[in-house]
Parts: C-alpha cells; structure tokens; sequence
DNA sequence: TTAGTTGCAAAAGGTTTGCCGTTTT
DNA sequence: AAAACGGCAAACCTTTTGCAACTAA
C-alpha cells in the first residue's frame, strides 16, 4: 500500500496538493491534477491519496456529512474553519484544549476535534459590495 | 417529505430512538426497530429519520469520517463523545465556547462542532478486569 | 375512499478493487 | 526483465428513489 515509484501521476498529486491553500476533495485533485496529467483517472487519484497516507505525507480532513479533503501533513496540532458559502475550508491553529474536565468520571480523553463554521473573508467582502 | 400519518413503522422508529440512550446508526434503528415490527425494511427507516428531521423531532449526529447517527432532538447546546473501542457514541453537556477570538480578521464564527474521543467508563472498566 | 406509506428492487454517489496492459527502476 | 503502477470497468456500501401494493384516516 505504500508507494514505491515516482510516477508522473503520483508527482502530479503531489504538487497539486502542495500548492493548495487549503484542503481538497478528491475530484478537485482529480481536476487540478489532470491539468499536468490529462489521462489522470480517479481511481489512480484514489489510490495515490491512500499512499501518500501511508507514506505519512499527507492526512485526510474529515468534515462531518462530508466527503474527505486531503491535505499535506503539517508538524503541528490544529482544526479547521468552513465557510457555509463557499464551501471552502481553513486551517485554524489555535486549540482550546482541557477537555478531560468535560467527562463524567471514568471517561479519559484521548483526542479530539474541533470544527468552526462561519462566512470567510472573501465571501463577507463580497457581500459587502452587492448587499 | 413531511410525515403525516402514524404507521406502527413510524411509531417504531420514533420509539427505538426515544428509548436508546445515544445515537444510533440507521442500521441499528432497522435492528431494533425491527424487533417490533419485523417487516421493516432499511428504506422506511431512511424515510421516517428524514421526515422525523423535517418534522423538528430527531437531529442527525455527523461523526467525521462515519455514517450518520439519529438522536431525539434536545433543547441544549451540546457536543459528542465517541469511544474508540465500543464506538459507541455519547452526549457531552459542556461547551467551552468562545471560538470567535480563533479566527483572523474578516472571518466570522457562527457554529462549532466538538467531538471528543476516548475511552470510555465501561470500556475502562472491562480492560482493569483483564489486563 | 384515497392520499400517504411501505417493501422491494433498482439507482445513485463516492470509494475500492480486479484485471491486464504500461511504466519505472 | 521484474515489480509497481495506471486505466478501465465492475464491485461495494450507504443512502435515495420509482413503483405497485397496502393502510391509516
């Protein structure tokens, strides 16, 4: 499951996820990726994604009811922001933190996840201009 | 897609959900519901979990990365603590709030969604049985 | 009676997999 | 040349839908 040639395929998928600000579907790296290999299929897309997984360089961003993002590994501890208009979702690096003390006893807490949803700064100037 | 009449098929599904004491998959409502009325099939289940959602009475519980759970609707802000060895999903009554001060210039928080993972009181109690 | 509901089976939508020809090393 | 990889199409899994039969009101 982990990869083991650079293909032009798996190079493509790579970059396209590098150079995005942000986290994306598997269609958009599809369509992304396709630009540099036209033959590209979703299924190479697919299974390029699992690998990089293995290979720890990328991890998927799991939005509830949502399909997954991808998106390359950072070092650090964070979550994400989504905006309701655009659909686009944001790294946030800030955590609150201390949640054992939300548990009845005999709950430990081993992770968790936060996720902010609101109205980008792109999408509130544009409201902004055509109210 | 609003329900109008009391089927014992609804009435099963309505109780099952009222009765449980977590979210439950659409899966397990087909489980327990069928134990009432044994005809059921998963669709009814699909149809009435929508129409109860239309109607205001049940919300659904989106886990990141899982299938939907289905919870009578309760008056309070609440979040969700999922054991990661039972799977088991429960409610979390406190909220730390506050998430607005995250989010850089321009953005706008207007909903959170906290999920919690971990281990939860019977799982602990089992392992310090046998260890 | 009759419109809403059910069960079944088929369809949909996203992801995975088998097969075999192609490419990397 | 060998092993890994890619493309295609079929398979999968959960959820949705079309349709004829059923049932609550």
């Amino acid at each position: 499951m982990t990869i083991e040639r650079k293909t032009r395929q798996y190079e493509a998928i790579r970059t396209v996820l590098t150079e995005a600000k942000r986290p994306l579907l598997a269609q958009e790296v599809l369509s992304l990726a396709s630009v540099i290999v036209p033959t590209m299929s979703l299924a190479t897309v697919y299974r390029n994604l699992k690998g990089l997984q293995a290979n720890n360089l990328i991890t998927s961003v799991l939005l509830p009811g949502q399909n997954p993002r991808y998106e390359i590994k950072t070092h650090t501890h964070h979550h994400h922001f989504q905006c309701r208009y655009c659909e686009q979702v944001f790294e946030v690096n800030l955590c609150p933190g201390g949640f054992e003390s939300f548990m009845p006893e005999g709950f430990t807490v081993e992770d968790h996840e936060l996720i902010l949803y609101g109205e980008c700064k792109e999408c509130s100037a544009q409201k902004a201009k055509k109210p």
